[in-house]
DNA sequence: TTTCGACTGTTTAAGTAAATTAGTCGAAAA
DNA sequence: TTTTCGACTAATTTACTTAAACAGTCGAAA
């Protein structure tokens, strides 16, 4: 039996480093010495720099996904719970600062076995928003849409605001004020979503 | 006095290399064969490159705007008017194949001469949509939201829309099928904000 | 079960030489 | 006077080489 504990101070200390450096600017090296072991050691506990990686995401996506599902277990309006929603997944990505540009360029990544990692986990939110949709329509709360990608379409565009803006930084990570801008953005872009998928009956 | 048709060819010549292959990969000399003239001839008509792809965009852009403003003449609704506007939008960057890529990628580039080239033209989009939106405040066909960014919101979320999917394709051209689903998440964006920003007693 | 020093093979970065290409100029054709 | 171009040059890119950094292994030992 592995020291959980000890597991999961490497992921922390992986955490860190990623989220401010990016994958390929953090070595083995770095990580080992934060947690104050030998490099040869952290292959003890994860076979691979990829593995740990994929770690440190898995837990951070989980850790969303369980706020979420949080959140929508609330007795709240649907309308609520996707404001909300996107604050939480903001949230997420202020923390992550270069985990988030990575989200975007791992798609560019040729090799990237990241990809597979942020494609699942975008068919985990899109199932979270669809039922935040589906319980607004059920409460006559939101239009009954016959197009089903609405969901999808709300999710790019949340996507797609953030990909703008990362564009123009270019690997380096953003600054307050476009941060700011970008989560307004994200705000009204939210507003007007929501009600123009409203019931105008409601 | 210069020759005009002969820069008008020069114009075209070098427009369908930039839109198929992108600025960098298209060389004074190809256009030069192109339109039968050796290298230092276009130098006679264009003192640089950059001017010459500066001339370019301007001439398309101005086509751009040319067919919107014809567009916000007609008799027509607000809301007939932005959705015809998006159709516009997505024609233009069809046709320009890579030059749709470079209008993302050039924010990246340091260097970029070509970059306010950009930046101005989002502020004549802004200020046409504006148009188009204040027309639907005025016919109480719109909300007359307090919020001044929605227009900007609305352009960025296009815009956004765009750019995620440019970043999965990495300079490569979009197949079929891919800018077919863009177009379609842009109809059903445009579609949603449409319904989000009208007049709830239209 | 956990740690690490001392390895190895591969990937990345730095540096350099060769090849392209943007841009010039003066002469000459139209 | 307007337009064309061959023959340049200087600057940029590309292709290649070499040195350094790094991921990952293994056997020994705590």
């Amino acid at each position: 039996m592995v020291d959980k504990n000890k597991e999961f101070a490497i992921i922390q200390a992986a955490r860190d480093r990623f989220a401010h450096y990016g994958y390929s600017k953090v070595t083995m090296e770095e990580i080992a010495t934060d947690v104050e072991l030998g490099k040869a050691s952290l292959y003890y506990y994860f076979p691979t720099k990829e593995d740990l990686f994929k770690a440190v995401i898995s837990l951070e996506q989980n850790q969303l996904k369980s706020n979420i599902e949080l959140l929508l277990s609330k007795d709240e309006s649907a309308s609520y719970k996707l404001r909300e929603y996107v604050k939480l997944r903001m949230k997420f990505f202020r923390d992550l600062i270069n985990l988030g540009t990575l989200s975007v360029h791992s798609y560019m990544d040729s090799k990237s076995v990241f990809k597979e990692l942020f494609v699942n986990f975008e068919k985990i939110e899109l199932t979270l928003i669809n039922k935040i949709i589906d319980e607004g329509i059920e409460k006559k709360e939101f239009n009954n849409f016959s197009d089903e990608n609405v969901a999808l379409v709300f999710l790019h565009i949340l996507q797609g605001l953030r990909c703008r803006i990362l564009k123009s930084t270019r690997g380096r990570e953003l600054d307050n004020k476009t941060r700011d801008g970008l989560q307004q953005e994200m705000i009204t872009a939210t507003e007007i979503f929501i009600n123009g998928i409203k019931c105008k009956r409601f």
